[in-house]
RNA sequence: GCCGAGGUGGCGGAAUUGGUAGACGCGCUAGCUUCAGGUGCUAGUGGGGGCAACCCCGUGGAGGUUCAAGUCCUCUCCUCGGCACCA
């Protein structure tokens, strides 16, 4: 028996006592048991748990305990993306080491996580800034480095002065650093890269498999990825040996170039930048402008004659060579052929500098164009081309080609908007990079023997800059190669590192011999992966490519990491995403202490789908609470009034099938929405639904009672994913000897699904005239016969010629009158 | 500019394959319970008309297809997210 009153507190004390001391969680690769792999995307350790956590993880949460339900050996764990800024800002601050920092939050979310009874195996955390996790990725890194994987060069970056780091281009929104919106400068230091250029093709193909990702997330990967296809071409330049190479999509259009334009930081424009002076102004402009300008400026195409003369491959035509502002350095070459007749940005640039503007290619449909207005973009037929002439832009595109290719002047070439992965960072809290500087040898791998390179844990922090970089106790050391002195680097990596692969630890968390082994092919690929929907890009596309590393290294067999992936919507309060920023935060322990841990999950489940942003209402919180009460009520009550028989289901009256129909139309209902399409809100109401006929089904007799008992033994089996707590006390009070945790989903009674009369309805010319009742297994012609002769159906029938009557088993008759 | 998602009561949302629009929850109104507030319970709740049975209108806007459209098609307006001078 429980208590008349429901009191949160306690009922999710004793499930948690319960679940910490059976380890409940706990899980092992079964051979026989179909495996499922429930993933939530690990948190930074900030402090605290936010809302948005907390719906992240509910949702991993239901859906791992609903997979346990349908008989599957379920993972679901949890670990702590530790490295990063924050810490190194929050030491400065408060004067403490960023690991000590790291840790105490760590300790004190984990404690959060806990108090929401999340189904983890705690066996399996890990934290990504400890030694023995980086360890594996340095261990990997010095493998890549040996496959010519990864490699130094010396780039311009994007340098945040406020932060003091580098940014990889995926850090940069709007020309501003993502993390401070500082204004991004550009500056020349070497760094590691990794080749991710080299898997683009797979990271590309492979997207059209994953039907178990949302289209919106392989659409930014492709359009990120953003592959083109076109040709190198190959111009002359006046007077030298060299020659200018451009890029372009459009080699049908060769025939109309009228000129050629350079990036600001093309060699050629630095070059004619040192011999005048008005040429070294406008490069100087261009660079000031930068990024951020240029985006918003679109409309102004500027540029400036370098006096250099191009030599057209085809016709052997002089051109005048510009710089443009429009031409950026890190596509393609640099420099482009610019067809102002054709392209509309150096339609634009030619009519600013009074260029000429000719004409090459007609449209196919005959359709007049303006050359005066605009530019024609769209592909057709070519005019004006000598001997490709009357060829459409297809064709000409393979000619044109060929034809350069022949005379060694151009080659087709596949681009990529995709740049390789600069990994290095000029920060302390990361994992430091495995590589040794010698003056005589150059960069030498640290041997594994050697491994890991462990990070000082112990360091002052003064001001900006990394305490590593001026600790000769961590970066002399012997160079593994000659034995002669040589130097660490003191930069780290990119956090985005540990979060590549920490989904694959997760099955070989305690193994200190390797980085992974035959367990990660056991739980791997993950089934369900959940969170933000702001990693669409960096996060999953730097994962996807690390599995493809670890597939090729021989440490994995899957292809890709995550089969499905859910990506869950923001938590917005008035209109507006909870952010620290705008003061609209809701902290979730106070809601936790208020009314506990099911409440919040439950709230989180029932306020909107998951994919969609989620309005925070008091109001709603608090009917998430007073339905649970009303469950709680519903089962006291039940138990307060008796004893159960076994339910006999040869002889109920017609009120008691009814009941017991909605019971199990509401199981199927249920399993469809929590299995299939993950519409935990619908699942919910369904079952709110079914307590509410529960709460008026009164009935006392023998056989209503034990079906009483039997929907009350379902719905607490259908709640236990959203609100454990309550229902692992709920069970044993149904008399339960066995727990909750190790129950199967409840099973759907076919029979009883069974209905003899079914109610169909009649409209007249497609509006609602009727309700009829009908048997369930009435032919066509008494359903029509049973429509017309209905009273409503006949006042909008009488006088009038039936023409046709529309029948669809089950659910209406239409009668189409004239 | 391009790509993607969306627009349904006072609010969050439901309507799964073209077939009863507004499930479920919140809020609100009335009543009961209560010294009172709160809790709990009962009834009502898209707009308009009607004592009622019922009727008319209604899913951002304008057309269209269909026996039937929130759902499909065309055009258009707005909101959100992403990318953006990509040659």
């Amino acid at each position: 028996m429980i208590d008349e009153q429901y009191t949160p507190d306690t009922v999710e004390k004793n499930a948690q006592d319960y679940w910490e001391e059976n380890k409940s969680f706990k899980v092992t690769e079964d051979a026989g048991k179909e495996k499922f792999y429930c993933l939530s995307m690990f948190p930074y350790p900030s402090g605290k748990l936010h809302m948005g956590h907390v719906r992240n993880y509910t949702i991993g949460d239901v859906i791992s305990r609903f997979q346990r339900m349908q008989g599957k050996n379920v993972l679901q764990p949890m670990g702590w993306d530790a490295f990063g800024l924050p810490a190194e800002n929050a030491a400065i601050k408060n004067n403490v080491p960023p690991a000590k920092w790291t840790r105490e939050n760590i300790d004190y979310m984990r404690a959060q996580l806990k108090r929401l009874g999340l189904a983890y195996d705690w066996d399996r955390e890990l934290a990504t800034c400890d030694k023995d996790y980086y360890r594996w990725e340095q261990w990997l890194f010095t493998r890549l480095y040996e496959k010519g994987l990864v490699y130094k060069k010396t780039s311009p970056v994007n340098w945040c002065p406020n932060d003091l780091t580098v940014l990889a281009n995926e850090q940069v929104i709007e020309g501003r650093c993502w993390r401070c919106d500082t204004e991004v400068e550009r500056k020349d230091i070497p760094q590691w890269f990794m080749k991710i250029t080299d898997y683009a093709d797979e990271l590309l193909e492979e997207l059209d498999n994953m039907d178990g990702w949302p289209d919106q997330v392989r659409t930014m990967q492709r359009n990120w990825i953003g592959k083109s296809h076109g040709v190198d071409i190959e111009f002359g330049l006046e007077g030298r040996d060299e020659t200018l190479k451009v890029f372009t999509t459009r080699p049908d259009t060769l025939m109309g170039v009228t000129y050629v334009a350079v990036a600001a930081l093309h060699p050629l424009a630095t070059e004619a930048g040192e011999r005048y002076p008005n040429v070294k102004a406008f490069i100087k402009e261009c660079m000031q402008t930068g990024t951020a300008e240029a985006t918003i400026e679109t409309l102004d195409k500027k540029g400036i004659d370098t006096g250099l003369k191009a030599i057209h491959p085809v016709s052997g035509e002089r051109v005048p060579v510009f710089i443009a502002n429009f031409v950026l350095m890190g596509y393609g070459e640099g420099a482009v052929m610019a067809v102002p007749a054709h392209d509309q940005r150096d339609w634009e640039f030619a009519t600013r500098y009074g260029l000429p503007i000719r004409q090459v290619i007609e449209p196919a449909n005959n359709e007049e164009i303006d050359l005066n207005k605009q530019a024609f973009t769209e592909k057709g037929r070519l005019v004006n081309s000598g001997e490709f002439d009357d060829l459409s832009s297809e064709q000409a595109f393979d000619k044109i080609a060929s034809y350069l290719d022949s005379k060694n002047k151009g080659k087709k070439r596949t681009t990529y908007r995709l740049r390789d992965w600069g990994v290095s960072r000029q920060r302390y809290w990361g994992a430091p990079i495995p590589i040794i500087n010698c003056s005589k040898c150059g960069e030498v791998p640290v041997p594994e023997k050697d491994l890991p390179v462990v990070l000082p844990e112990d360091v002052k922090f003064e001001g900006v800059g990394s305490p590593i970089k001026k600790m000769p106790e961590f970066y002399n050391c012997t160079c593994p190669s000659c034995g002669g002195r040589a130097e660490r680097e003191t930069d780290t990596f990119d956090t985005f590192m540990e979060s590549s692969w920490y989904y694959a630890r997760y099955a070989s968390a305690n193994n200190h011999e390797a980085m992974l082994d035959e367990r990660a092919n056991y739980w791997l690929p993950v089934d369900h992966y959940v969170g933000g929907i702001e990693h669409a890009i960096l996060h999953l596309l730097y994962a996807r490519f690390y599995n493809k590393l670890m597939r090729d290294a021989g440490l994995i067999r899957n292809d890709e990491p995550f089969t499905n992936l859910l990506t869950q919507g923001m938590v917005l309060k008035d209109g507006a995403k909870m952010s620290k920023s705008k003061g609209n935060t809701v902290d979730p322990q106070a809601l936790i202490n208020e009314y506990g841990a099911d409440t919040a999950r439950l709230f989180m489940m029932f306020a909107a789908p998951p994919e969609q942003s989620l309005e925070w209402s008091d109001e709603g919180v608090q009917g998430s609470h007073r339905f649970l009460r009303r469950v709680w009520k519903q089962v006291y009550d039940h138990l307060s009034t008796g004893t159960v028989v076994a339910l006999d289901t040869t002889s109920l009256t017609d009120s008691q099938k009814d009941m017991r129909r909605q019971v199990h139309e509401t199981i199927n209902k249920c399993s469809d929405d929590i299995g299939r399409r993950f519409t935990f809100n619908t699942a919910i109401a369904a079952v709110m639904e079914l307590m509410n006929t529960l709460s008026r089904f009164e009935d006392n007799s023998e056989q209503g009672r034990a079906i009483m008992q039997e929907a009350l033994e379902a719905i607490t089996l259908m709640l236990s994913p959203m609100v454990p707590h309550i229902t692992h006390t709920l069970w044993r009070a149904l008399g339960k000897q066995t727990t909750l945790i190790d129950e199967a989903w409840p099973e759907v009674d076919e029979s009883a699904l069974k209905r003899d009369s079914i109610e169909i309805v009649v409209q007249v010319n497609g509006k609602l005239r009727a309700r009829i009742a009908v048997a369930a297994d009435a032919d066509k012609a008494t359903i029509e016969q049973t429509a017309l002769a209905d009273e409503n159906v006949q006042r909008f029938t009488e006088g009038k010629q039936i023409i046709k009557v529309i029948i669809v088993p089950g659910k209406l008759v239409n009668i189409v009158v004239k």
